[in-house]
Parts: structure tokens; sequence; C-alpha cells
DNA sequence: TATGAATGAGAGTTCATTCAT
DNA sequence: AATGAATGAACTCTCATTCAT
């Protein structure tokens, strides 16, 4: 149903899904109707079925290239940085742009997602990749003798990512203008001593005040 | 409209707003109907309007109780404890108790302010007044000497509370069983150390295995 | 779904049900809507739905008085005639009636059952019963000496069913101008010769010319 | 619009109908769809568009099909077989067999004539061709004698045709396991007794047991 | 106060048919 | 000749809300 055989079809996809995007982000998962799809990508009603099945496989595909680009944003370079802080700094660095970037459509998903559960548990995958990298961080942290092994990693590590996620959010909601290397020094603090890493102080962190 | 002038219409006010809370926790706020409503509480579709002047209306008498439950459940008795790692640990484990116990609930009216503003707001109301609280305690320890005032209490605050709420959340929807007080002994642990507060170390605490 | 509480729904589905056998005469089953049955009894689209599930519904009510009034026609009263051929022409001469009266209604369930399973079972269920009579009185007529007993009345009850039942359809669809009596005449002395009865002859029987 | 102009479009051609009897079998019209017409065939949807203006004209060429079928598989020999019920028979016997072969594509066609009066018209062409056997059969036996004048050909024609073919109808409907030379031996003995043919009786007829 | 009948806008979806390529 | 993208009319069904009783 959804591969378009002619590059006329694919373009038209492209189109819906580009589109759909904008849509969802301005309206919200509820309130947009497929007329809407229809008339944002200048298709009729039923080409829009000519491609996707339902308002979810629209928002499914829009979701893909979501998630592609939120983790071309992600990705550490593992390259250099061998300090713990500085590898952790980085990742907040990258996860609060990636957050905010796209914080509009990942609440439109999060709305999907009371209602269908396909979306709960794409935004489930997602987060699982975060947390598990979280965790596995300090476990090995733990096994390096950085961090006490009385933390449980299984607690610490999706309480610690739901504080950078949760916080990414409500700074997206409030539209409040702090600093974002303010926010990044002061979350990779919080991070850094919640699990007992020694601070590393370099004197350009911007943190301090 | 919603002010029963007899005692027949209170009971039935009260009746309506009793079990739409349970249709509410079963089938979330979407998929509820009018007709849901009215049938659970065993009167006519058009009673509920007697009392109400739609949907959201029931659900935000629904709120208000639950507020109220949640608010008394979380107080912490300013009495005794003076120690700043025992009152944070004690404000966690109610916070927990609180949310997990109401934590379907907190759901709806999430799902029902993806769509209602009035929802948004009463959230965001409801979160103030935890990050407030949890802004001010780091403000005072920084006045006392406690923490350093480096640390950005405006940044701090949300993600302290943004970290137990959503460790909560996902808590609740993973239907993890965690040992209540290894969480609560962990995210204490988590949010004394992230400011810098000194471990207590109490022989008795849960967080240590 | 389909119980009205008051008079006044009582009324308003009864209507429906009126009206709705009109509309289905008129335009038959598929190509009838549920808005042509909500307009011809004048009442809102979602007042049809009100009281009925779907259009297959609606016909299935408005079967139930069919079929009501066709058992009422057809029933023979058990009191006098004892002669074979004269409760064959008597039986043949109310199926007629039923038949043709209700021809209609008759095509247009007969189209519904095209594509509805439940009234191909309602078709054959009324058929079954003039079947299985016939098929009785066969035996009957077997048991007595009146009919050879190496006709098959399993053969020969459905055939000679479908023989009157076949051509009321025809003289209806043709809209032919026989003469009721003389088909019923001439149908009956078919029936009984088939089967082996000896003729009666009586002198007023119309079938003769 | 119909015509093919090369030897390639005529392959394609028959391909569509062939394969669109195969569908209209399984599926019935109503449920078939031009998709499944082009699918089935394996050509694109357009395609069925350059040989058929309809999905109804797809379903009349079938038909001419179906009718060369039948009247192929019906024609009796005049050869031999002066015999009056002799003729009955095998005429019974022939028929069956080609309604048995078709049934499904008789209801087919049947299901279309509910909506379309060219296969309404078409259903009773087919009839009318052993209508009027039937009938010219009965005058010639009463003009040579061997039936009374008095019956009327005109309604007893129709009737013992509409036997044997609602007989065939409900048997491949019901799926009921007869033995067909049973069938044909009983049916023909209704069909001569009907119309007071003498019984031929020869010692091999199935009919008796 | 309570009932439940009635409304009707609007959503999702299907599919025969047209047409540009 | 063949493709398949695009159309849009039409249909079924839902449900918040109004209103007569």
């Amino acid at each position: 149903m959804s591969a378009p055989a002619t590059e006329r079809g694919r373009r038209t996809r492209d189109t819906i899904v580009r589109s759909a995007r904008a849509v969802f982000e301005t309206r919200g998962f509820h309130d947009t109707t497929m007329s809407d799809l229809a008339s944002a990508a200048e298709v009729s009603h039923g080409t829009v079925y000519t491609y996707f099945d339902s308002k979810e496989a629209v928002l499914a595909e829009v979701c893909r290239g979501l998630v592609a680009e939120m983790f071309a944003t992600i990705r550490v370079p593992d390259d250099l940085r061998s300090d713990p802080v500085a590898r952790i700094e980085e990742g907040n660095r990258r996860y609060l742009a990636a957050y905010i970037k796209h914080a509009r459509m990942l609440e439109v998903v999060e709305q999907a997602a009371t209602t269908d559960l396909h979306f709960r548990e794409l935004i489930e995958d997602l987060r699982r990749v975060f947390v598990d990298k979280a965790t596995g961080t300090i476990r090995h942290f733990q096994a390096d003798g950085l961090v006490e092994s009385s933390l449980r990693p299984d607690i610490a590590g999706p309480a610690l990512v739901g504080m950078v996620e949760s916080f990414a959010r409500r700074w997206h909601d409030h539209e409040q203008d702090f600093e974002p290397e303010q926010v990044v020094g002061t979350l990779t603090r919080l991070w850094a001593r919640a699990i007992g890493l020694p601070d590393q102080a370099p004197a350009s962190r911007g943190a301090r005040r």
C-alpha cells in the first residue's frame, strides 16, 4: 500500500509526509484530520489513502524521519574524550539539543501514544536507548572503581535520564530562556555528582557563576 | 449550572463524580464518552448535563479531588527533622507514594491536557508546587552554606523534581517491581549528592547493599 | 440499543420501520442508504442509529413483520377438508396469495441475502417450513397408500414447493395477468398428479377449460 | 473500447475475462472491486478500463462465455428418442448437469441482477429458452393427444421448469448429496405425471427403490 | 430534578473512474 | 498498450449536546 512505483508517486508521498509533519506540529495528533493532511499536501482526500492506511500510518512515517534525525543529532563521536564527565557533558549537550529541536513532534507522539499502543512503544524504545546507555555507563564506572558499587544502576540510570528529559521538556514547554551552556553545565554537574564522580572543574565550564 | 439545590441533587452529582473517576481510569479521557459517564452513574444521559457543562467539566471536578488527595498524601509534617537529607528523603518517599497511587489519573489528565489547555495548566500548577519547594530548599541550603552558591537553583530544582517524577512515572508504567525503600534511598542519595550535600549514611538506609 | 423506553420513542421507531419497508420496496436493499431511511421517516440521521445498529438491523426488523404476516396469511385452518387434493389446493391458494402480496419484499431480502448470511438463513428457514410441510404431506399419503412408496419425498417435496414458489416469483416479476384461480387450479393439478393422486375433478374447478 | 487491435491486446483481454470469472465466483459481484479484477489478471488498474467500461461490462463478457457453455451442455441431440418421457428425462439430466456446473456463476449473475437491469434480462432470456421449450413440448403433446387439452401450457410450462431449476439451486446451495440419477428419475417422474403422461417404467430407471 | 429522544456536524474510509505519463 | 497516480462523491457511523416531557 505504501510504496509508490514511480517518481511522481514518490514525490507525492514525500510531500504528504513533509506537510503532515507541519500539520501535526501545529494542530497536534487528535485535532488533525485526514482532510487536514490532504489539503496541506494539496492532494485529494483519497490520495492520502493511496499511500497510507490511516492517520496513524502517516504519523508513523513522520516518526521514522524523526527518530533518524534524533539519533543523527545525538551520536557522540567516540574519538576523543576519555574524561568521564566530559563525555557525560557532551551527551547531555547533544541530547538537549536534539530534544529541544524535536520537542513539539515528541509532544505530538506522546499525544498519539495516549491512544495508540504503537506510539507508546516507539517512545519507550527511544527512551530505552538512552536509559540503557546511561545504565551501562554507570556500570562501567563502577567496574572502574569510579562509582560506588552500592549505587543501583537500574534505578540511577533511568532517574538521571529522566532528569534531563524532563528538564528539556519543561524548558521547551515554558519557553524559558536559559542559556543553553548554563543548562548543560548544571545538569552535567548534577549528573556527575549524583553518582559520586569527582568534579572536573575546568576553568572554562559555564555552570559556575 | 453545577450547584445542586437539593440533597438529592447533591447525591446525584457526587455519584457522577465518583463513578466518573473509575471510568476515566479505565478508559482514559478521549475514549470515555458522556454515555459512559451517564451509565456508570446509572443516570440518564441528560442528567450529567444538569450538573456539568461538558465532559471536561466532569474531569475538572474529578481533578479537584485528585489534587486534594495528592497534597494530603504529600504534606510533610514540619515538626521534626532538621536533618536536610532526612527531609529530602521523606519528601521523596511521600511524593513517590502519592504519584504511584494516583498515577493512572495523572496519566488521564495528561491525556486531557493534550487537547485542553485547562488541564495543561492544572498539571503545571501541580508541578510548580513541588518545583518551587525544591528550588526554595536548595536556596535555603545555599544560604546556610550547605550547597555551593554556584549551583543554579532555577535549573537544579526543576531537574531534580523531574528526576523523581519521571522515575515514578516509568516505574508505574512498566510495572517494575522495585523495592520502594530501595527507590527512595537511591533517589534521595542522587538528589543529595547532586547538589553537593554530604552523605548521611545512616546504617538503616535501604539504598546500600 | 433497539428498545425505546417511552411512548414517543416507540412511535419513532415504528415510523422508521414502517417507512423503511416502503423505501426498501422502492430502492431495494443495496441502493438504500441510512440517509434514505432517515429522511423517509423524517428523522435525523442519528435517530435511526438510536434504534438500529445498521441498515441490516432495520431490514431484520422489517423482516420480522414480514414473516409474521406471511404465516398469518398462509395458515390453513385444520378444521374441515379431509380431501387431500382440496388441502393441497387451499395450501397453494394461500401460499400464492402470500407470496404475491410480499413478493417485492422477498426480492429485497433475497438481495440482502447475497451479501449478508443472516438473511440467507432467514430465507432458508422460511422455505424450510413449507418444504417440511410438503414432504410430510407426501409421507402421510404414502403411509395411507395414496402415493407410491417408491417416490422419494425428500426430492419431491422441495421440488414441488419450488415449483409453486418459482411460478409465483415469475408471475410477479413479469406482471403477467393470469386469473388467480386458473393458476391455483393448474398448479394443484400438477402437484396432485405429479405424486400420483387421482384427480378430483369437481365440476367447479377453474383449471379446466 | 472493447476491441483489442493487437495480438498482445487480445491476450490481455482474455486474461482479464478468465481471471475475472474466478474472482466473481469467489467474492460474488458486489464484493468484487475493479482492483480485485486487475490484480487477479496481474494487470494495472487502468488496463481493465482499456477493454471494459465498467465492472458490469466485465461480468457481461464473462456471461457470454457462461451462456455459451450452458447451451453447449444442454443441447439435446434430436437424433434418437421419440419416447416423450425419455426426452424429458434427457432434458432434465442435462439441465441439472449444466445448472450444477455453473451454479456459482448463476448466483453471481443473480446478485448482479438485483442491481443492474441488464443482468436481470439476461437471466430472463436464459430462462425463457427453457420455458418456451417446455411449453412447446406440452403443446405438442396436447396436439398429439398425449396430454389433456384442458391443461394450461402457459402455466404448466414455467411451473415445471421452475420446479427443476429451483430444485437444482437448493441442491447446490445446501450441498446435499443426492445421487444424481435418483434426482433425474424423480423429477422426470413428477414432470411426466404432472402433465398426465403415462409412466414408462423402464426396469433400469433409478427413481424406484 | 430527571429522562431519554433527537439532532447533525463531522470523522474515517472505499472505490469506480479519469488521466497524465 | 499499459501503467498507476489522483480524484472526489458517497457512505457508514459516532457522540457531544439540546430540548421536550
